[in-house]
DNA sequence: AGAAAGATGAAAATAAGATTAAAACTTTTT
DNA sequence: AAAAAGTTTTAATCTTATTTTCATCTTTCT
């Protein structure tokens, strides 16, 4: 899952930045609207935050202006002062949703959490499960039958898009792309190293194979 | 028994007010400081729940005032924020226990049951446990198997964070926004360099374990 | 059987966290 | 009001864990 936060005052951008990342979401920071609008075309972003309060164009100006630019996804607005004003507007030139300053992150996560799902409308909330195995996005916890699987971030990351693909056959590209960002062609094979990892931890000791090999394409999360 | 609660806000005190008296409770709401005054003056009140932020006076002063016009029952505060300095200046004032908003009504009431209970028979308090450690949230006292640990109060913050999330990863910015209260980027360590001085204090000691790292997000109090 | 694709183990590179000491604040004491 | 003591924060350095690379072994497919 990708992020792009759309925010000027560098503190809370890397507030953002940080809190987002220890939750799983591949995060970039534009401090701009004019930036912002570079990186959502170069980009693939799944949701945007965008601060209302921006040095150059106003935050309503920008939504609307990503959204002419073919920007589908959520949009979640971060209004100074609960002034209905700013929300009804926000709303209107096309936010999702908006929240006010001061915010606890928790309530930032919440949103964003909702928006995603709202979207795709498949994980239920914060745990994503298959067969025996639970993956708690909150926490980053992670048990298979009840027993507690400890992760790397890494690790974490591959599992959780195995989960969200669950049964689907994924390639490496797929996974470069959506776990390691890359979007070319490495010559590496750091994905067979860390699924090989995977299996270590939650294949092998339970006995039960999840993580299939598809010859030729890439992986399976499947039971059998 | 009769409760006075003294809060502002008219949708917490409604609250507050229906489940006390929902459990039994002969509630009574003043909306500031000076009301809770004449309120207290009049009537023989078996607890007070007071909360810190009030538009004339601040909970700490009341709380004074209170005591010297003679209430002897329980006070319970209810603080914006964690706010370690908000708790210490609390019990200093008089008080006899804090709840930190945002709080379950479930919390309330069994602090209120403790805390009339503790009159009667002078016995309970409010008390956190993990493993062989425990946290008395009342005389700010921390023991490990028995052995007293003396905690500075961001320490003893901290800890109680943990122990208020046992057994469940805690990230850091979750730590910073509810232990520090700063709900942007700082770029600082002090988080690392206080879970060193509480390992240093409450686990180093003792040989077990309890805090341990969750790489790429935070910490986790558990047992091994 | 031979070639291509994937699995595995271990070393090298990098990133994250732990530790220390000193500076900057706060609070308490004189 | 100044000094002292204690607490919190910063910053530099050391340690440990994670990520990546690379060489080798195993499986799959023709």
């Amino acid at each position: 899952m990708r992020i792009l936060v759309v925010e000027d005052e560098k503190k809370m951008s890397g507030f953002l930045k940080k809190g987002l990342q220890e939750s799983g979401y591949n995060t970039d920071v534009a401090e701009s609207g004019s930036a912002a609008e570079t990186l959502a075309s170069e980009n693939v972003y799944d949701l945007i935050v965008l601060d209302v309060m921006l040095p150059d164009k106003n935050g309503m100006d920008i939504a609307r202006q990503l959204r002419t630019d073919g920007f589908a996804g959520p949009i979640l607005m971060l209004t100074a002062l609960s002034s209905t004003k700013d929300k009804v507007h926000g709303l209107d030139a096309g936010a999702d949703d908006y929240l006010t300053k001061p915010f606890s992150f928790d309530e930032l996560l919440a949103r964003v959490r909702a928006l995603l799902r709202r979207k795709s409308e498949s994980g239920t909330e914060s745990i994503l499960r298959f067969s025996d195995l639970e993956m708690n996005l909150v926490n980053r916890q992670v048990t298979r039958s009840k027993t507690p699987v400890i992760l790397t971030p890494k690790e974490f990351a591959l599992l959780e898009y195995f989960l969200r693909n669950a049964n689907r056959p994924i390639s490496r590209v797929n996974i470069a792309e959506h776990v390691w960002d890359i979007h070319f062609d490495s010559e590496s094979n750091v994905i067979d190293v860390y699924v090989n990892m995977l299996r270590k931890k939650i294949d092998q000791p339970f006995g039960k194979k999840i993580i299939h090999t598809v010859v030729g394409f890439g992986y399976v999360l499947k039971e059998e």
